[in-house]
DNA sequence: GAATGTGAAGAAGTTCACAGCA
DNA sequence: TGCTGTGAACTTCTTCACATTC
């Protein structure tokens, strides 16, 4: 907002930044080797302008070397520590059907600073039943829990992030346990209508709104078709407007 | 780039009106014994200014009516038209691991306007196997054909749109398989370095991104918490920059 | 009266172009 | 010389406010 000069290093970090981080982290690891880059080949290897990117990582500071580059291994830790923190982020998958399985089966969790620290389901056959996934140690075994335990669970992992995979019917009243006992951050699967309740950072995926946006260019082929990619949503979300 | 004027109706839809068209048309649908809305309902519904909901299908034309709202039955069809046209859109899904077969029981398919035309893969034990998907019509089973047949299944199907779920070592050759058979706008689970081949329209969606932004926001609750919704991706594009 | 459609103001994001430092 | 860091221009998106129409 106008108020003064540039956001020095902590905070303040537009929007558009901070979605285009994940995607900096990921070349980054890509670049395992190689110790220093330049703007242009970062730039390049993500596909932005050189100068979005060194205003984007200008947002922390002084990090490059000028006449020379940015430290691969600096901006790793960087990057990574601004977005999940020094350590590895627990997170609950909750409905164990074909989705939530498939989740489950990710190995790229550890790599990207998280881990899966409960599994959670509803159904009699599936609860109790355990299931291997990837950590930083390798793989382990978790035993999926019943959504009634969820305050033990939580309790037990700390974990604040819990991945929806519920059925839609089911999304709603989940939800709403899911904030009860503090899980706050939600990375839904559920298109249908969801309402966060207050508190929560609702984020949806929706393979239908993809598909639509998708065909939409493929019908619109002239029309300045833009690099588009992953989803932009908006959402349901908790944040309040500061009135009007 | 920078031709001109202000889009007037047909084809100049701007990028963030695209984007957000998928939410209204989830909305409407929800909407289902409604026949008016005003823009503040749809707004409201949505999570958007009104204002922007407005000018958005402004630019369709003059959709609406004064002094009394929209007509949710024409909203739909007029939006459906223009995402994915008047008739069911058909896609492929290529790689029937755990992450396919759960897209392949996604049901939602047919009320976005897309039906399942194929389903691919490379495994002896999953090439001609039956599985159920859901179509207008109700359940149906679609065997599974082997990538080698895909020049036939597109040539059978005309699907122009394939949802890439192969493992990543797969991802690039796989990508240019469909994309030589006309095969040119794929939505990738796919997070690993896949590069678009020329003409190539790829979106993806990667679960590691959601859940870093997630996490940001998690760790800085402060910073003017947006309502933040799915990814915004960018990714590998086939469209060129018209030079520099 | 009520709600749309839209020009114009404002905010946010992107790109340029160059000063400054290694 | 080479590449970063950044003010300033520019483009795109959002919101306001009001004339217009039912």
């Amino acid at each position: 907002m106008s108020e003064g000069a540039a956001p020095p290093a902590t905070g303040g970090i537009p929007e558009a930044t901070i979605a285009r981080l994940p995607r900096y982290l990921q070349v980054l690891r890509d670049l395992r080797g190689v110790s220093i880059v330049s703007s242009h080949q970062l730039a390049e290897a993500v596909g932005v302008n050189p100068a979005q990117l060194r205003k984007d990582l200008s947002y922390f500071g002084s990090v490059g070397t000028r006449g020379v580059g940015y430290d691969v291994g600096r901006l790793i830790t960087l990057i990574s520590d601004h977005l999940v923190g020094p350590a590895t982020r627990p997170f609950l998958i909750v409905g164990m059907g074909k989705l939530g399985t498939a989740m489950a089966g990710f190995t790229g969790y550890p790599e990207r600073g998280f881990r899966i620290a409960g599994l959670i389901d509803v159904a009699p056959d599936r609860v109790g039943t355990k299931m291997r996934v990837a950590t930083t140690i390798g793989p382990t075994s978790l035993v999926i829990h019943h959504l009634d335990d969820l305050p033990a669970v939580v309790a037990g992992t700390g974990a604040g992030i819990a991945l929806l995979c519920v059925p839609p019917r089911a999304a709603q009243d989940t939800l709403e346990r899911l904030a009860a006992v503090g899980v706050t951050n939600i990375l839904s699967f559920v298109s249908e209508g969801v309402h966060a309740p207050e508190g929560v950072r609702l984020r949806d995926v929706d393979l239908g709104r993809e598909l639509q946006i998708l065909a939409y260019y493929q019908q619109h082929p002239d029309t300045t078709t833009p690099p588009a990619d992953a989803a932009e949503g908006q959402g349901t979300s908790t944040q309040k407007k500061v009135s009007v």
